[in-house]
DNA sequence: CTTTCATTTCGACATGTGGCGAAGTATAAC
DNA sequence: GTTATACTTCGCCACATGTCGAAATGAAAG
């Protein structure tokens, strides 16, 4: 019980919705993320650091960047599934249909200018 | 996106998947809940509210019994499906066992008698 | 029609959660 | 090694949420 919690809980927010969206398409680096949902740093390093205890996402270091990707292995047996049957109902809507063409745009810049663009600039 | 939302945040709440899991074998009164859950009746009336506003459940009033059963007609495409997942893990946990046997306790008794229990006592 | 009873609404409180900026960390670049 | 970079962790704050008891509601019993 306490996992299956531990996953809707991580489910019941917007932004790690967006998040877990976005990494269907594949894995993201964490500039690319900040860039897409338009938050702090810390926090959207705080929203990963929850699906990652939910084991919704894995990540890997590579260098300076941090990739995060979802999980081949979920933790409950079912929660690939429930993932793809939220991203059926949520593939629908005028957020993600905004957040796949930002996405589209974010990925096709530069990493390195990015970031540039994400640290120097006040938020 | 709202709607997929309310839904989640609905599910994301230990007490209220309870209330959802125990709803899986039939419309249940709230006393019934109450008695179930071992909480506040208020508290449970407020999950209640919760669960009917995301479209969960649904309600028919009887006399001066409120009965609550899973909803015919879930708002989202996929929030029946995803009930379904839900239940099938759950099933498994302790948690749930105990719920299932402690509940079928409830529903032998007399439902006055259950009332009078629990609102004379205190809590 | 007053009382009783089952449930809901209200008001208050403690805890949880999401957000930020500042400081810390680890790696790469110089 | 020193500096810059890409996060992460920490400390804080505002707001949301779960809980309760008291008061309100509405139907039934007397």
């Amino acid at each position: 019980m306490r996992e299956i919690m531990e996953v809707l809980k991580a489910l019941a927010d917007e932004n790690r919705l967006r998040t877990l969206f976005a990494l269907k398409g594949g894995e993201l680096c964490v500039c690319q993320l900040i860039a897409l949902l338009e938050l702090a740093p810390s926090t959207v390093s705080k929203h990963l650091t929850i699906l990652r205890a939910a084991r919704l996402v894995e990540s890997r270091k590579d260098g300076r960047w941090m990739y995060y990707r979802l999980s081949k292995e979920f933790r409950t047996p079912s929660a690939g599934k429930l993932l793809a049957l939220l991203f059926k109902d949520m593939a629908k809507t005028r957020r993600m249909v905004e957040d796949r063409n930002r996405l589209k745009r974010i990925c096709g810049e530069d990493m390195a200018i990015l970031c540039r663009r994400l640290f120097c600039k006040p938020r």
